[in-house]
DNA sequence: CGTATCATTGACGTCGGTCAATTCGTGTGG
DNA sequence: CCACACGAATTGACCGACGTCAATGATACG
């Protein structure tokens, strides 16, 4: 079971001092405005590592923005092979769907200990309605998801593995360090293992292990026991055709 | 060059007689609020088959609705593959993105002659925010998008070749038999060559065309110049992992 | 120390890609 | 009406990437 990552999970007393405010769908309200969402929000929970949020096919009241730690949205086939259609870092806002009374069309399990903030779904289009700016942010959040989706579609679709695997990892770093810009090191911890990246990205976790293998004697990158080292990021952001300045920015 | 399906395409007059009003961004607004959107609105446009609306890259000033025609949403790696990340119908909104006034993040090619209404892009955050519903509209538009967006990413990450393939051509013939529910055939045109598909599923034209061949030889589907049409529906959803129910509806 | 989980490696098979030749379909010009 | 051109579809031969299966290590935990 992968570690987690900074600590127990915090949950803050209130909106005042929340940690994510200004990076999820709460982010266009001023310090005084926060009174919108905290009498719409029904609490804050705290979930074990391993635990489900919501399963496919599951009726859900509740929608969530996440506080502390990693979620992993997936699905499973009829074969038995899971597809993890995204992972949810700190300040990611996630169980919206278009059916929003609707069954759950993916799982929500919480890849390490983690703390939510808990909104009930059926009241929040009238809270949309009421506050355009949260309407407007959450347009903002899901333009946002729709632009990584078409992404990991791009990886998936249009790369072979070592390039796959090299892609993911740089977005795994750039998006870690976007919240911890001090520390300035090529190292980053990731709640996940090999299987995560198999399922992150069409493979198998035996050919995710080739690839690392390949990737680590190239001096590219290594991934190992959850810690990720970025070892040249130039090389690295070329064979992945990621965005070499949007590496560079975090390094 | 596929052929353009159901004719040249039409302009509305104006937004009272707009045939796609009740199922794009405008759905909310009754006929004497049209006004709201018509004074918005830059006007509509009629692009030949082939052309491009805008290029990855572009700053595009637009955003567009689609009256009539197929339009590809696709994007070009250095590899020199294409991937096709949607294909817009008549009622589609396309064009919006996280970074509104940025670079266009992929390419909108026209599959047939097209007619589309257009947008001005800098005034539209504005035009939400002044009205919740259109707002609420995006929001839901979105969202049915990221579900394909999952669905399509899903398909690619999770199953073969032949399955893929069926997948496809199965949301296909919903998508043209949900706008067309009086032609009670299990046949519909489709602006598409094998190509199209190959970039669409992370395939080759080659392996496109040998996948048909045997879906076709099963008896279950069958794909010749432009036609769809679905032999074996229950069997089709079946190996394709599709909903069979969705199919049914459609019969 | 026994168990469970994950990582690693090798042998082997298959799916899908690459390359190239041929056919087919459609439009064009003579 | 036929000849030709052009692009798309089709097919076969071949190969490489990735999956499958299974054995072995490594590490953590009770």
């Amino acid at each position: 079971m992968p570690k987690n990552v900074g600590g127990v999970p915090s949950v803050p007393f209130n909106c005042q001092n929340c940690s994510i405010r200004k990076s999820t769908i709460c982010q266009p309200l001023g310090s005084n405005q926060l009174e919108v969402v905290e009498t719409y929000k029904s609490g804050d929970r705290i979930l074990p590592a391993g635990s489900l949020l919501y399963r496919e096919g599951d009726s859900c009241s509740e929608l969530y923005n996440l506080l502390d730690g990693w979620v992993a949205l997936c699905r499973y086939l009829t074969s038995g092979r899971r597809l993890i259609l995204d992972f949810v870092l700190p300040g990611g806002f996630f169980g919206y769907q278009t059916d929003l009374m609707g069954p759950m069309r993916h799982e929500a399990k919480c890849l390490t200990d983690v703390a939510v903030c808990v909104f009930p779904r059926r009241p929040f289009p009238s809270l949309l309605e009421r506050h355009p700016p949260l309407a407007l942010s959450l347009i903002r959040l899901q333009a946002g998801d729709k632009l990584s989706s078409d992404n990991r579609l791009t990886n998936i679709g249009a790369r072979r593995a070592r390039a796959r695997v090299a892609h993911l990892l740089l977005e795994f770093y750039v998006r870690v360090h976007r919240r911890h810009p001090k520390s300035g090191g090529v190292v980053v911890d990731l709640p996940i293992n090999q299987q995560h990246i198999a399922d992150a990205l069409g493979l198998t976790n035996v050919h995710v292990n080739k690839a690392l293998r390949v990737l680590r004697e190239e001096g590219l990158v290594s991934f190992k026991s959850c810690q990720l080292e970025i070892l040249d990021p130039m090389r690295l952001s070329e064979i992945a055709e990621f965005p070499p300045e949007t590496v560079l920015s975090h390094l």
